[in-house]
DNA sequence: ACTGGATCCTGATCGC
DNA sequence: TGCGATCAGGATCCAG
C-alpha cells in the first residue's frame, strides 16, 4: 500500500489533526504482535507525554515525544484511520490510542507487516543507519547519489527500491518513474548515462509530489486517515497494467517479475539500448 | 560487497 | 461451487 506519498498523507493527515502539547490519554490493544511484538510498557509510558511534531523519514511515521519517538510503519497493507467515540472495532484493527480524552485513531493492518515501536531520541540516527537520501528533501545531493547508483550492477528497477541509497521509491512508483524516463527498467545502473539520471531523479520528485497532490495511490486498501482513497493509479502509465495499450505509442504493456517482484513497462517507449 | 530469493501474514483472484 | 496456486503497496535475513 504505502509508498512515501501514501505515508506522507498519512503523515500530514496526523500532524494536522494532533497538535503539538497534544497527549495520548489512553491505549487499546487487540492482539500482542504485529510485524514484532507490541510494546505495550513503552506505548503506555508515553501517556501524558506531550507531542512535539509528527513527521516522516523514509516510509516511517514519527512521533516526536521529545526524549521517546514513536515509530509507525505501515507495511504492506497498514492504515491510521480517525474513528469517533463508540466506535465498532473492524477485523484487522490491532491497536488504538485516544488523544487529549477525545480523538481516537486505530491502527488497523491485515497483513501484520507493519509495526509500532518506540526508541529514545538518542537513537534515532543510530536506528536509521544506512537509511538512504530523501527524494524529496532541497539539501538532497543528487550528484552524490547519481555516482552510487552507478557504481551497482542491479538492473535499475531493483535500485530505485533499494532504500538504502534512496528512499520512499517502491514498486509502483518504479515503473511509473521508468515509464516517464524512458529507461528500460532491465537495464543495468552502470550502463545510465548522467543525463538519464539526472532526468531520473528529476522525474522521480515529479512523480512523487504529481501522487501526494493526488493523494496518494489505491490500488485496493490503501485509505487516507478519514477513509477517503487516493486518485494516482487514474494517471498510472504502466504499473498493473500488463496486457493493455500504452497511452503514448499504443504497444502493449508488459510485464516481468524482478527479484520477485513485478515490473510494468512498455517495451517499445523503453528500449533497453 | 552485491544481488536476489525466501520469508513474515491475510485476502483476493484465477484456473481447473 | 470449491479448492489450491499465485500474487499483492515492504523490509529483513541469509546464501551464493
Amino acid at each position: 500500500m504505502p509508498e512515501l506519498p501514501e505515508v506522507e498523507i498519512i503523515c500530514r493527515n496526523l500532524s494536522s489533526r494532533i497538535r503539538p502539547a497534544s497527549t495520548i490519554t489512553d491505549w487499546q490493544f487487540f492482539r500482542p504482535d504485529l510485524r514484532f511484538k507490541i510494546p505495550k510498557r513503552a506505548l503506555h509510558n508515553l501517556l501524558g507525554c506531550p507531542l512535539i511534531e509528527i513527521k516522516r523519514r523514509a516510509k516511517y511515521i514519527l512521533f516526536d515525544f521529545g526524549e521517546h519517538i514513536l515509530i509507525s510503519h505501515l507495511g504492506m497493507t497498514g492504515s491510521w484511520r480517525q474513528v469517533e467515540a463508540g466506535w465498532e472495532r473492524k477485523k484487522h484493527d490491532h491497536l488504538a490510542f485516544t488523544i487529549s480524552n477525545k480523538a481516537i485513531y486505530v491502527f488497523a493492518d491485515p497483513r501484520r507487516f507493519g509495526f509500532i515501536e518506540v526508541i529514545r531520541s538518542a537513537e534515532l540516527g543510530s536506528r536509521f543507519i544506512g537509511l538512504g537520501v530523501e527524494p524529496l528533501d532541497k539539501s538532497t545531493d543528487f550528484i552524490k547519489l547519481q555516482a552510487a547508483f552507478k557504481r551497482l550492477n542491479a538492473p535499475i528497477k531493483n535500485a530505485l527500491m533499494n532504500q538504502k541509497l534512496l528512499v520512499g521509491v517502491g514498486n509502483i512508483y518504479a515503473s511509473e518513474v521508468l515509464f516517464r524516463t524512458g529507461i528500460n527498467p532491465l537495464k543495468k545502473c552502470a550502463k545510465i548515462t548522467a543525463v538519464q539520471y539526472q532526468t531520473l531523479f528529476k522525474e522521480i520528485c515529479i512523480v512523487l509530489r504529481e501522487a501526494i497532490e493526488a493523494g496518494g495511490s489505491s490500488i485496493s486498501d490503501y485509505r487516507n486517515v478519514d477513509g477517503e482513497k487516493g486518485i494516482f493509479q487514474q494517471f498510472f502509465f504502466v504499473y498493473d497494467r500488463a496486457g493493455e495499450t500504452c497511452h503514448r505509442c499504443h504497444s502493449n504493456i508488459k510485464s516481468v517479475l524482478q527479484a520477485g517482484r513485478s515490473t510494468f513497462w512498455c517495451p517499445s517507449c523503453q528500449k533497453k539500448s
